[in-house]
DNA sequence: TATCTTCCAGTTTTCGAAAATATGTATATC
DNA sequence: GATATACATATTTTCGAAAACTGGAAGATA
């Protein structure tokens, strides 16, 4: 929760707060979902002090818990690498993604209170409004749409009880996040589609009615995610 | 693999191999999986260093890689902490490793080349030359009998080719393993049962069915988790 | 030429000192 | 007595230098 309060001020503000070592990690982790750090390049630490200002030592903190998230790799004495991506790891994540979110859900639409609805609406107006912009301002704020729509998903299963369900949807989204940028330079038309589905989603959520969520959430993942398989295989 | 290859001769050797960094992180897990740091206790370095005789950051790195395996939580500027127990979260991972246990022998089974067999009954012996041993004796040796049962369970699935099912299947292992200590002082009468079990398993396994082995699976587990949740409801 | 040493440059890994932060205690103020 | 302030102690967090390690190039031997 601390580093979602902090993330909106934080993707601008570089100068504000330099970089409190959870923060050099969130970082770290953006520059590789986003593909700043290509899959399985080396990652040199001579290179990161430079460009993220820290120490060794902080660092290695920080690529410590990547490998755990599976975002890194750790080979002993030759050092940290950025994962590979395949369409076959694309495939299996979705699968798990797509299972713990639909219980997730479920869940939270069983346990939600008035706060859970009122944050829910709250963050989907964040993410509308970027992504009701014209398609090249849309673009621009591309890294504040994925913050923005990672935030909206999160939002929908805040309350489900489960917190080892919502731990493990979290490890997967985040890994479907990695991939969902192939499919950044997606055709003009598809935001549209988009931005209706989000809100058939909240509308179904806030409805609590689960059958019909979980129905729109495996349309709304699988497309993104099939499209993406589709690039990843045409390589 | 290349943790495990090593592991018999490293439990008995400390003076050799005085503490790679990875090492340091597997006897930092051991401890808290056996309770030797209770739950909710706070981490000092001043203690560790000395308990584990290495560095500030190499504990540190450790500690964050706890962190995202749940084991330890961690709370800016106040330090690491143990992990909370509690009855609630061990129903919840009891459920989810089931489901992906299941999943994942299933896959297996019907992936499995004659290595993986023969993997599993040369683990399978090295777990039964403890469990078949008298009661006082299998009760001294636990902390290898807890590394050796991890290891006949790992054997079972390793070739399931989901990888992520693999992984989030063994993140769930591991935690339900520190529930799990809480039974070790368990009434004489259950390691027979817990010996035939397994062999079970094995036999199940081995035979392809996939049926047999989720069932014998799941009573074996549950059987497990019952116990200790009772004992967790207790206090 | 092929194979085996030896050495060197680049990198990772480890460590403890110094800075930043939090906790606890005593003192002052109302 | 209760609350607030200032100081002292304890602990975390950060950092860069030193040690350990790796891969490959140069040289030696057969």
């Amino acid at each position: 929760m601390k580093n979602t309060t902090e993330s909106h001020s934080a993707s601008q503000a570089k100068t504000v707060d330099p970089s409190s070592g959870q923060d050099v990690l969130a970082r770290l982790r953006s520059d590789i979902v986003s593909s700043v750090f290509e899959p399985e390049a080396r990652l040199k630490f001579a290179d990161m002090t430079k460009r993220f200002d820290v120490g060794i030592g902080t660092l290695r903190e920080a690529l410590s818990q990547l490998v755990s998230e599976g975002f890194v790799t750790l080979e002993a004495g030759k050092g940290f690498k950025v994962a590979p991506v395949s369409a076959e790891e694309l495939i299996e994540v979705t699968e798990h993604f797509l299972y713990l979110e639909k219980r997730a859900v479920r869940d939270a639409i069983e346990n939600g209170d008035d706060d859970w609805e009122a944050n829910i609406v709250a963050v989907h107006h964040r993410l509308s409004l970027i992504e009701s912009l014209p398609w090249a301002q849309r673009m621009e704020r591309h890294s504040e749409w994925v913050q923005r729509h990672r935030d909206f998903h999160e939002a929908l299963v805040s309350a489900c009880t489960g917190r080892w369900l919502f731990r493990l949807r979290s490890i997967m989204f985040d890994q479907l996040d990695r991939y969902r940028f192939v499919t950044k330079k997606a055709p003009e038309g598809l935001g549209k589609k988009k931005f209706e589905e989000h809100r058939e989603i909240m509308a179904a959520t806030l409805a609590r009615d689960a059958d019909l969520a979980e129905k729109l959430m495996e349309i709304h993942i699988r497309d993104t995610s099939d499209r993406a398989i589709s690039l990843l295989q045409a390589k």
